[in-house]
Order: structure tokens, then sequence, then C-alpha cells
DNA sequence: GGACTCATGTAAGCTGTTACATGATTTC
DNA sequence: GAAATCATGTAACAGCTTACATGAGTCC
């Protein structure tokens, strides 16, 4: 699902500024779904365009001027039916699995730390959900997304602390992997090539 | 983690063409991260321009020709390296749960569509998993990212189940919304603004 | 004085998807 | 004869991230 749509959705609360969405989406959809300004005040300049929101300036006197958007009844219905035709689906973007899946060719230390820091991640964003559940200004779907966040990361840790010896057990005897041959140049500027 | 980066580790398991990669993330790779052709081949191409691989083109006689693509020692180096270097973190995107975040304005049996929807999603994932697992020539990581998606996908069907009930019952006495206000250009084309 | 929050926006570029184009062989 | 599988690749485009650019107010 697009920002553009998000940014619908997020207006279909209340009004807000493109600031405010993005506290939004770090506050409420963090933990599945990412967005940065620089798409959330693009996607508000073409709902705009498009007559889904339109806004109003706020002059500021304690702060800087805010361009308010708020959300047109066309956009509105727009939204809902976005919603109503998009299938219920997920995708996962795991580093942590990547690592895990090639973990026989990782450093026994390195997978300790590897497998220290998914823990601290898990733990980390467990706490961050509790902390939202403990708001009480949600609707019943909200609270249900938190509930189920909640659930996989006990899930998750639960399943680190079951069968992290496990894997540490059958990892050992490795032989020596070539670590220092030369190999930064790879992560980003690279060739120039047509 | 880019796919350049996957192909490579892909080839540090055994030599392979482009397709074969391509069914190795079907298979193996699915539930944390996807790749099409579209993205495989160029960054074959890329490796092999870089030095991380070579190739042999094996003459078919059963088959069409086909690139064998097999992994420098400065690849595997590169690809050790990489991995060490790379944070454990992971990042879900979610339309199951935008919907449900939203779902105080969908029509009930929209809702209920979608939850439904989402149940055979999680049901198939896990079978899915569940057949997976039953193949024997597994390295203990691969059995862990395996254990690690099973558990999760039990955790969400659980979830679904005991709070369904409750989200639904929260549901019932909503407004009939707009559902017919014309909308159906946002999806693709929309305005040529310049 | 420095750091942080509030506030808006643009531009370059990376990465990946979709759709297209091609064609042999095998299975039904 | 049709459909599926094996096999390789390109081109257009979508979508998002990062970094930049700017500036006022507030808190320590």
């Amino acid at each position: 699902m697009r920002v553009k749509t998000l940014c619908l959705g997020a207006l279909c609360l209340g009004d807000a500024t493109g600031y405010d969405i993005k506290k939004l989406f770090e506050n409420a959809f963090n933990h599945f779904h990412g967005a940065s300004f620089g798409s959330i005040y693009p996607s508000l300049k073409k709902l705009e365009e498009q007559g889904h929101v339109s806004h109003r300036v706020e002059a500021g006197e304690k702060h800087p001027d805010r361009k308010l958007f708020h959300v047109t009844d066309e956009g509105r219905a727009c939204f809902l039916s976005e919603l109503a035709g998009t299938p219920a689906s997920e995708q996962l973007r795991s580093e942590s699995m990547v690592l895990l899946f090639f973990a026989h060719l990782l450093p026994t230390e390195i997978l300790q730390q590897k497998l220290a820091e998914m823990e601290t991640h898990y733990s980390e964003e467990l706490n961050y959900l509790e902390s939202l559940s403990e708001c009480s200004n949600h609707t019943s779907g909200i609270d249900f997304t938190i509930g189920m966040g909640k659930s996989v990361l006990r899930a998750k840790l639960d399943y680190l602390h079951n069968h992290r010896k496990t894997l540490l057990a059958s990892h050992r005897d490795l032989p020596d992997s070539p670590w220092n041959a030369g190999c930064e140049q790879n992560n980003q500027q690279a060739e120039s090539s047509s």
C-alpha cells in the first residue's frame, strides 16, 4: 500500500499537517509500515491535485506556519473503496532471517552477537507496543493491531530463547573464514559502467 | 539487504543459474525476502563485472543453454564481510494490519472477509513452511528460520482466533459508508501534471 | 550558545517490479 | 496442439530513501 493512500487514511482520522502524519507513522504504523517526509509531502501534494484533500494555512505565533490538511468527501470515499479493494496480505523483509539462514558461514562470536541484537530489537519493539497499548484512545481495530504485534514479538522472543542454544551447539566446529580479504567497496558507489 | 547480496549468498551454497536462484528464493527465502527475475539477472551481471562471480555455459541437450554461476574467492569473502556487517533487523509491510487499523471504517461484511483472507494466508504459509521442514538437507540455521517462521504464524493464527469475535462485536453499529461515490481512477494512471 | 523540536519542501538516485521478447523441450 | 517448465534477458517505470536547504522557537 502506497504512502499516498496511507496519508489519506491518516487524514480520515482527523485533520493534520504533514509533520503530524509523520508522527502518526512513527507512533502507530511503525510496526507494520514506514514512511519518510520525502514521500509524505509529495503524496499530500498529489492528493490535493486530485481533489482528495484540501488545506488551510494556520499562521503560527508559537510555531512556524502550518498547512493543516483535511479530507474531502471524495477523498474519504476513495480511501474507503481502496481499503475494501485491498487484499489482506503481508510481506516481511528480514535481515535477521537472512543472517540466520547463512549462520553456518559466520564465526560463532558474530553469530552470538547477531542473536543478541535480535533479542534487543524484539524486546525494544515489545516495550514500545506495550507503551502504546497503555494509551486509551484507541479504536478496537487499533488495539487489535497492537495486540497482534505483541503476540508475534512474544512468539519470536520465546523461539529465540528456546532454540538459541541448539543453534549455537550445532555451530561450533567451523573452519576459519577468510575474514580480511579486502572488500569494502561493494556497499555503495561501485562501478560506473554504461 | 539487496538482491545482489542475496544472489551472492545463494551461490555460496553451490553453483547455480539465475533460474535456480529464483527457485531458491521461492522455496527457501520466500517467507522473509522476495526477488524477481528482473532483479536477479542484472544482479548477476553486476556481480560478474565486480569479479565476485564467474560463469561457464553448459550446453543443453535436454534443456536450453544455461549459464552456471560460481562464486570467486573474492566474492565469498565479500559476502562474508557483508553478512558480518549487516545489523540484525527486520521490517514488516502489512496491508492486513493497515486494514485492521482502519477497521472502524469498513462495513462488517468486508471486515469479516478480510479476516477470513488473513486466516487463509497464514494457514497456507504455515502449510508451506511445514512442507519445507520435512526436507532433511537443511543446515541448523535454515531449520532455525523455518522454525521461527512457523512459531510466528501459529501466534498469528492463535491471536486471530482469540480476538476475532471481540473485534467484530465492537464493530457492529456502524453508519453506512458512502460506498458508491465514484473513485476508481486513483489506483494507477491518474493525472499527467508536470 | 547549542541542541532539539516544529515545520516544509526538493532533487538525486537507488532498487526493485511489471511487462515484454524469445524460444526450446516436455507433458498431457 | 496446448500448456507448463526451463532458460535468459531488457526497458520502462514506480516508489521510496537520503540528503540537502531553510528557518523559527524553545529548553538547558
